[in-house]
Formats: C-alpha cells, sequence, structure tokens
DNA sequence: GAGCACTGC
C-alpha cells in the first residue's frame, strides 16, 4: 500500500482541498485514488465534523472499494466503514467513509437537498458521465455555494477532460496523479479494414504465433460478433501445426452471458496456454481480466441513443472517444509492459475520435431526471436553465417536460404536482410511478407493482435467442400468454405463476427465466411495496381474491392504469393492416414488437388501441412491451394533448437564451408553434374518426 | 417474424 502513487502526494491534495471548496483529481489508473483520497481526508481530520462520502457509478465497485479500505484501515465493514447501494445499506451511526453509488447519493439528496450529513463529496470516475453523475455535478455547483465552509468536493476525472470539468467549477484547481501503469505500445493499422471481425482474426492469430506469452483482450460491439470470432478463432487454431505453438483457449464475455460463463474469465489459465477473450465493453471498465498482455480494439462500441423528437430509441455501432481508446488500452499494462493493436489509423484517432463519449445525459429520455430536480424545490433553478456540464438539448428537455405534463406530474405552467412528488419517490420511471398511483385508485395496485417490478428487470427475464438447436427441440416452456391483452399481461402472470410456486428456482430454469432477474424483481418488488405502503388502499400481496374478479373482468382497471401511466405513449392501429400510429407529439408509422404477446381477434387483427412502452428502431421502428387499451379511454388524453402549450410548460420565458442564440430561439419557437398547430389538427382528425368508428359499432 | 452495449434508484 506504501507503495501507492498517491501517498506521495498527500501534502499537495491536503493543502489543495484546505484551500479550495471544489478540486479536480486527474487520477490515472492504478493511482489508488478510489481507496486512498478518502482515507487521506480521514487521518487530517474531515471525518470529525461529517461523513466522507465517495460516489461510484456501480454497485460491485462501491461494494469491492469499501471492503479494501475496511481492510486498509482494519475495521469491520458496517462501521467505521460502510457502504449503501440499493436493497443494501452497510453503514451505522459510527461510519465516517461512506461508499455509494451515484443513484443513491441522488436519492438521499432529494431528502436532504443540502446533503448535511457529509464534510466531503468525492465523486469518483467522473469521467464515465453517469447520467446521474452529470446531475450531481450540477447539484454540487450549487451546493458548494450554499455550503462554502464546511464543504468540500473532490471531482476524480480522465486526463482529456479534466480541464472541461475544471472550467466548469470556476476554474478550480487540477492535480494529476500518476498511476501504476505499465507502458503500453500502440500499434495502429494502416487504414480501416473492411471487416473488422476477420482483421481482429488475422491480428489474434498473428499474436499467438508471434509474440511470448500473455493473454489477448479482444473488443467487439456485441453478442453476434462475439459468437463469430470465437468459432473463427477457435476452428483457425485448430488449424495451427501442433506444438509450433502454445495451447490456447477462447473465452466469450458479455453482459447477457450467465453468471458462471461470465466468472470463467477470473479463473487463471492452465499452464502454457494463451487465453484470448472476445469481449464488449463490458471488459472496459466493469469487469478487469488479469493477465491480458494484448489488446485488440476495434475502435467501435454499441450505444443506445434517445431521439427526443420522436420519442424512439435506437441501439447502433459508433466510433469510441479517445477516452475509450485509451482506457481500452491501458487493459494490457496492468500486470507487465503490454501492447495495443488498434485497428485503424492513428489519422483517425486524431482527427475524427471525440475526446470523451457523449455522455448519457445527452443520450437519454430525461422524463426521469427532470421529475426529480422539480421535487427537490430548488428555489433558484429554473430546469431549462439548470447549469449541467454538458447541457442536453432543449428538445431533450422540452420532451420531458411534456411527458411530464401528460401524466399529471407537473401542471401546465410547469410546476410540480402532488401526485409529482409521489412519483418522485418511486424508484422508477416516471410512466410506471404513475402507473402505480393510478392502480392505487382502481384498487390493482399489487398487480401494477409486479408489473413495474418486472419492467424493471426485463431485459434480463425471459429466455434470449438461443441458437443452440438442443434447446430448440425441446418442448416450448409452460409460460403464460398475457390472456392476448398484452406484453404487461403476460409478465404479471409470469410473476403470479412463480409466486404461486412458492418462488422455486428451478421453475424458473425449467421456463429459462433468468434467476438472476427473477430474484432482482423481487427485492424491487418489496421495496416498491415498503414506499407505497403509507399511502396504499389496499393490501399489496401478489396474489388476492380481489385480483381473481379482476382477472374475469379482462384486467381492465389495471389496463385502464397503465393507459394514465403511457399517456404519451398510446398508438392506434391502421384500419386495413396491423401496423400502428404513435398519437404523442410527432405520429409515427410502427409495428407491434415480432416477440409481443398481443394477440388478434377472428379477423387476425390487433386490438384498435394499445400503449407501449418502448419505442425502438432496429430493422423497423417497433413498439415494444406493448398493452391493449379500450377506445373510451383514449378521449381524455387526445383533449390533454390538445391544451399542451410548450412555453408556458418551460415556465414562460422558458428557453434558453444567452445572446448569440437569441435569434435562433426565435425561430426555434416559430417552428414550435407551427409543430403545434399540426398537433392539433392531427388531434382533431384523429378524435373524427374515433366518434366516426363509435357511430359505426 | 426479429434480435438485446452497459449501468443505476
Amino acid at each position: 500500500m506504501a507503495s501507492l502513487p498517491i501517498l506521495q502526494f498527500e501534502e499537495k491534495i491536503v493543502e489543495t482541498v484546505e484551500q479550495n471548496p471544489v478540486v479536480v483529481i486527474i487520477g490515472e489508473t492504478g493511482s489508488g485514488k478510489s481507496t486512498q483520497l478518502s482515507q487521506i481526508l480521514h487521518r487530517r481530520g474531515y471525518t470529525k465534523s461529517g461523513v466522507v462520502a465517495v460516489t461510484q457509478p456501480r454497485r460491485v465497485a462501491a461494494v469491492s472499494v469499501a471492503r479494501r479500505v475496511a481492510q486498509e484501515l482494519d475495521v469491520n465493514l458496517g462501521d467505521e466503514v460502510g457502504y449503501a447501494i440499493r436493497f443494501e445499506d452497510r453503514t451505522s451511526g459510527r461510519t465516517r467513509i461512506k461508499y455509494l453509488t451515484d443513484g443513491v447519493l441522488l436519492r438521499e439528496s432529494l431528502s436532504n437537498p443540502e446533503l448535511s450529513e457529509y464534510s466531503v463529496i468525492i465523486l469518483d470516475e467522473a469521467h464515465e458521465r453517469s447520467l446521474n453523475t452529470d446531475i450531481l455535478l450540477g447539484l454540487m455547483k450549487r451546493l458548494v455555494k450554499l455550503r462554502p465552509s464546511n464543504l468540500r468536493v473532490l471531482i476524480t476525472s480522465a486526463t482529456l477532460d479534466g480541464n472541461k470539468v475544471s472550467n466548469f467549477f470556476s476554474n478550480c484547481p487540477m492535480l494529476t496523479v500518476p498511476g501504476k501503469l505499465y507502458p503500453v505500445e500502440i500499434l495502429y493499422s494502416k487504414e480501416r479494414p473492411t471487416s473488422y471481425i476477420e482483421s481482429s482474426l488475422k491480428t489474434a492469430i498473428d499474436i499467438h504465433v508471434r509474440q511470448p506469452e500473455g493473454d489477448v483482450l479482444i473488443f467487439m460491439t456485441g453478442q453476434d460478433d462475439i459468437e463469430k470470432l470465437v468459432s473463427k478463432l477457435e476452428d483457425k487454431i485448430q488449424t495451427l501445426e501442433e506444438g509450433s505453438c502454445m495451447d490456447a483457449i477462447v473465452l466469450p464475455l458479455h453482459g447477457s452471458l450467465p453468471p458462471e460463463m461470465q466468472v470463467r474469465v477470473f479463473s487463471p489459465p492452465p499452464p502454457n496456454c494463451r487465453r484470448f477473450i472476445v469481449a464488449t465493453n463490458i471488459a472496459e471498465t466493469s469487469l478487469t481480466v488479469d493477465g491480458v498482455v494484448y489488446v485488440i480494439d476495434s475502435g467501435y462500441v454499441k450505444q443506445r441513443q434517445y431521439n427526443p423528437t420522436s420519442g424512439m430509441y435506437s441501439l447502433d455501432v459508433v466510433q469510441i472517444s479517445k477516452v475509450q481508446a485509451d482506457q481500452r488500452a491501458g487493459r494490457a499494462g496492468r500486470t507487465r509492459p503490454g501492447k495495443c493493436y488498434r485497428l485503424y489509423p492513428s489519422k483517425i484517432y486524431q482527427d475524427e475520435f471525440l475526446d470523451a463519449t457523449i455522455p448519457e445525459i445527452q443520450r437519454s429520455s430525461l422524463a426521469g431526471s427532470v421529475l426529480y430536480l422539480k421535487s427537490m424545490d430548488l428555489p433558484d433553478i429554473d430546469i431549462l436553465k439548470f447549469d449541467f456540464l454538458d447541457r442536453p438539448s432543449s428538445d431533450s428537455l422540452e420532451d420531458a417536460l411534456k411527458q411530464l405534463y401528460l401524466i399529471d406530474a407537473i401542471d401546465e405552467e410547469g410546476s410540480i404536482t402532488s401526485i409529482g412528488r409521489v412519483m418522485a419517490e418511486l424508484p422508477l420511471e416516471p410512466s410506471l410511478s404513475r402507473t402505480l398511483l393510478e392502480a392505487n385508485d382502481y384498487g390493482c395496485l399489487s398487480q401494477a407493482l409486479t408489473i413495474a417490478a418486472m419492467l424493471s428487470a426485463e431485459t434480463s427475464l425471459l429466455p434470449g435467442r438461443s441458437k443452440n438447436t438442443e434447446k430448440k427441440r425441446k418442448p416450448p416452456p409452460d409460460l403464460p400468454d398475457g390472456s392476448g391483452l398484452g406484453d404487461h399481461i403476460q409478465l404479471l402472470q409470469i410473476y403470479e405463476y412463480w409466486h404461486e410456486m412458492d418462488y422455486d428456482i428451478g421453475w424458473c430454469k425449467e421456463n429459462d427465466l433468468q434467476v438472476r432477474g427473477m430474484r432482482f424483481v423481487r427485492d424491487v418488488r418489496k421495496q416498491l411495496s415498503q414506499i407505497m405502503q403509507k399511502i396504499a388502499r389496499g393490501s399489496l400481496d401478489v396474489r388476492l381474491n380481489e385480483s381473481e374478479r379482476e382477472r374475469r373482468r379482462d384486467y381492465k382497471n389495471l389496463r385502464n392504469a397503465l393507459c394514465a401511466g403511457y399517456a404519451g405513449q398510446l398508438a392506434e392501429r391502421m384500419s386495413l393492416h396491423n401496423g400502428y400510429r404513435t398519437m404523442g407529439f410527432k405520429s409515427q408509422l410502427v409495428q407491434v414488437h415480432p416477440s409481443s404477446v398481443l394477440g388478434t381477434d377472428d379477423q387476425g387483427m390487433f386490438p384498435e388501441f394499445v400503449v407501449y412502452h418502448e419505442l425502438i428502431s432496429t430493422s423497423r421502428p417497433y413498439m415494444r412491451n406493448v398493452c391493449a387499451i379500450e377506445g373510451s379511454w383514449v378521449m381524455p388524453i387526445m383533449k390533454k394533448l390538445g391544451n399542451l402549450n410548450v412555453s408556458k410548460l418551460s415556465g414562460g420565458s422558458g428557453r434558453i437564451a444567452d445572446g448569440e442564440e437569441k435569434a435562433s430561439d426565435l425561430l426555434e419557437q416559430k417552428n414550435a408553434g407551427t409543430i403545434q398547430n399540426d398537433q392539433e389538427s392531427r388531434i382533431q382528425a384523429a378524435r373524427e374518426r374515433f366518434l366516426a368508428r363509435k357511430a359505426n359499432k
């Protein structure tokens, strides 16, 4: 421990923190910043007046770093050193150093906006720019002004964007702490390969034949490419002459791999055997594989982005940033000097790669975050003017406001409603928290809780695609089908079934449900029940007599509640075919996702109206997770859409206007006006169609 | 009849 580079900087760090409310620490990999900064400040008395908080973007990191610090200080975890993550708070009144996820700290700031418990807040790994860290950065800027005498903020960042963070905090000082990384030689390709799978294969084999021992880590974009490369690599290794080089094993590594397959990369390789680890981004920050000496970097990553004007998500393969490329290269120098083979020319790195990855806050729907900030009641904060390190587009903020207005979380002036306040308490997307509140009024809260919990874990629940032919021959799993009413109802039925089976793990396995995911659902449901307990109007048990009755009535109340929560995510079927038109702010043609269990009528037609959980554009625009609703529930929502006035929602003065932008703002406002007129006529047309249809019946 | 990078409250 004494050899950690950061300890040589102790005096300098303490001196700087003493004199400045905010300090940026550029801590290179292996500098020991995550474990040592808190201990330095503890030694220097900063824990006498309050707790030192250290945030981490990931749960495992918060737990493992806390564990190590407790060990180094020789105390029991949960005493002087503790951690807090969702579902688990291991802190006590004695805790002086507290590791927590950025999400937990953000949630704490909801009940205590001054975060008065803390004397120091360290935002670790801020360069990863998680959505929560970005919001915390904005809140910290405000907080250091409110508590100038008794709060210190430290932000750790990467070399490439330290200046930006320092500028954001009025040019606060910046300290660089070197890391303990071995040198990594960077080798560029002469040009971009036509197929980076083939190019990775060739590079990997070259390394295997020519280079001394050491594992190879290969960065790919997704499961498909990983599987392809793994099998090609295995074939190729087979063909190499016996004894011409050492043995080799090839291991895939990605998020949808079952945990027992993931941990294989942590067990040491057999002697005289080289490992090839073919991984997604998961190996960039989340998992660290020991023994890697060679890295092959394709230069690409798969990224999910949200388009606020269409309300649609897409998953795109994009070029990585310089920070990411350097992070990947660093993976080769952890145990000894290494090499990184970049499958792109250095000119592309220099000229085309962005310095840092586009932060999540500019790639996500912000409805939840905006509601959150609104509920904090910060008198000096106007959402559209909130001081972000990287500002989300006004389209994105306006989209969030519109969504919130449609589900009654804010009123037409943009002020938070009493409904909105309760919603902000729930760790859910606004659409789902709104559903819970409505369900409470309709007497079907217990079912809505189940659906909200299931959707919180949805991606890791249902069986993934299996190219395994053996599995295909198995009889189809014995899972309920949502009674034709759609995916939400199916998720509910699956959980109720599991409940009847006494939460049997074997049953999950038989039905290809991910055990980890189902356990997570159970935890979430419990947490949500605890929060709802104080306002719940009925029992929160999974299964009730009442819900039996409700089931016979086609889950009408429940679907009605979903309709209220998804008021901004409504779609109307075309009259002649099974395509849908979304009825939100911008009408679009979309399809029901093929994985949906939504049923059809005698003529093979889907229901006239559905709500959807999300729009995702892959090969085509799809609605994922849909639920059938009744036509008569649609009218009030259309009316509300008609009343929408964006400039009023954003607080009248509205848009971000500083000097130069004014002209374009005016133009945008004008456009917003015409969009709104279009919208009105569209809504009018929908209304007429709706009435005509009703008359026909 | 198509497909899912990674986190987090």
